[in-house]
DNA sequence: ATGCTAAGCGGGGTAAAGTCCGTTTATGCT
DNA sequence: AGCATAAACGGACTTTACCCCGCTTAGCAT
């Protein structure tokens, strides 16, 4: 007759020192990081500096992947807040193009932003469903539900996957990204030229 | 008073042995591909069973990406034929919107059939204009300037950049793929949202 | 033919990711 | 407090991409 309160609360949580080891390691990530750029964060370099085993940061992490996904998951949650709950057009209550478009001014340079963690976190020796496809997807997804376009429904999927890229992919992949913000730079006209795309695409 | 002939031909031609040691190492690479999948290609099995050294492999190709992106050339070599100088739509002839489709559509299966390669070919080490970005995007640039969009001529570049991840990015990290070609497939899907995409981009 | 030279070759060496497994320790129970 | 146990830890080990540099050889000129 014990364990009274909770009921099913985690019968297992996680250890004090996993716990107080993790943060330790993504602190010390983030400061290798700023100090040398993401390239430079190496497994065995990252424990040494955190005075941990290579072995704990392979648990913790997985992969030296994991460790950039696990930095950017902070911000991708305060974003994801937003999206969620946040005021209008970026949070509900706009109709779904106004939101499409918000969501791709906000995205672009949130991804410019973290792009340099963002290219770290991508991990090409799996498939690709484990890695970041994130949010965005089923976001774009729910949008176009929402707009009711005039196409059959499984081609509602396959539009989120190509808008999805045609969003994030370039600032992972096809950019080289070296130049000052600004109205002139490509953030700002992938901004614009993704408002032409959705309203081209919502507007059939 | 001598090499009468050729004033210019190549006043250093590529050596007989290093033309045929690269054959022979591709011969050699695509033969481990087709057996075990590009995953377990490495420069050192590589070497051994093309009874070269490992020295030699990374003098030809640079890196491991660089075999890959070699692999691809051939192929990608004869599918810009098509684009180039083939039949209409694919090829000359066509007017600029027909010829968009008719290219995502030929280029979806294209992908698909070296999606295990391309994806290997991929290298995240460098900052991203080394590596494929490849003639898709320049064509893409082209047919949307000839179909003279009413949008800011800049915009015609970053829609180029969009519509090019939206075209390559999905098959290339999006996708798990692993399921039988057909109708239901997602390469199907895929091509048929690429053309209501490129339908409704054109007829803003 | 023969010698010169630049290009090609090869394999040992380094760095970094990821694995393994014996050791240590936090946590819950008595 | 003392114990049992599952989780966490750590670092040696393995694998692999990539570098380096002395040796060899093709291609050319005499």
């Amino acid at each position: 007759m014990n364990t009274p309160v909770v009921p099913f609360g985690k019968p297992r949580g996680e250890r004090a020192d996993a716990v107080r080891n993790r943060e330790r390691l993504l602190e010390t990530a983030r400061a290798m990081i700023t100090e040398h750029g993401p390239g430079k964060v190496t497994m065995d370099g990252l424990a040494e500096r955190a005075e941990l085993g290579k072995g704990t940061v392979f648990r913790r992490f997985g992969s030296r992947a994991g460790i950039f996904r696990a930095l950017l998951d902070d911000d991708e949650r305060r974003f994801q807040e937003q999206v969620l709950s946040g005021p209008p057009p970026l949070g509900p209550g706009a109709d779904a193009e106004q939101r499409l478009i918000a969501y791709g001014r906000a995205r672009i340079p949130f991804l410019l932003d973290h792009h340099a963690i963002a290219r770290a976190a991508m991990d090409h020796t799996q498939p690709a469903s484990e890695d970041g496809v994130g949010m965005t997807q089923p976001h774009i997804r729910m949008l176009l539900g929402q707009a009711g376009l005039l196409v059959p429904l499984p081609l509602l999927d396959s539009l989120a996957v190509q808008l999805t890229a045609a969003l994030e992919a370039p600032l992972l992949l096809y950019l080289s990204m070296d130049e000052a913000p600004g109205p002139s730079g490509s953030a700002h006209l992938l901004s614009e030229s993704w408002q032409v795309l959705v309203e081209r695409v919502m507007r059939g």
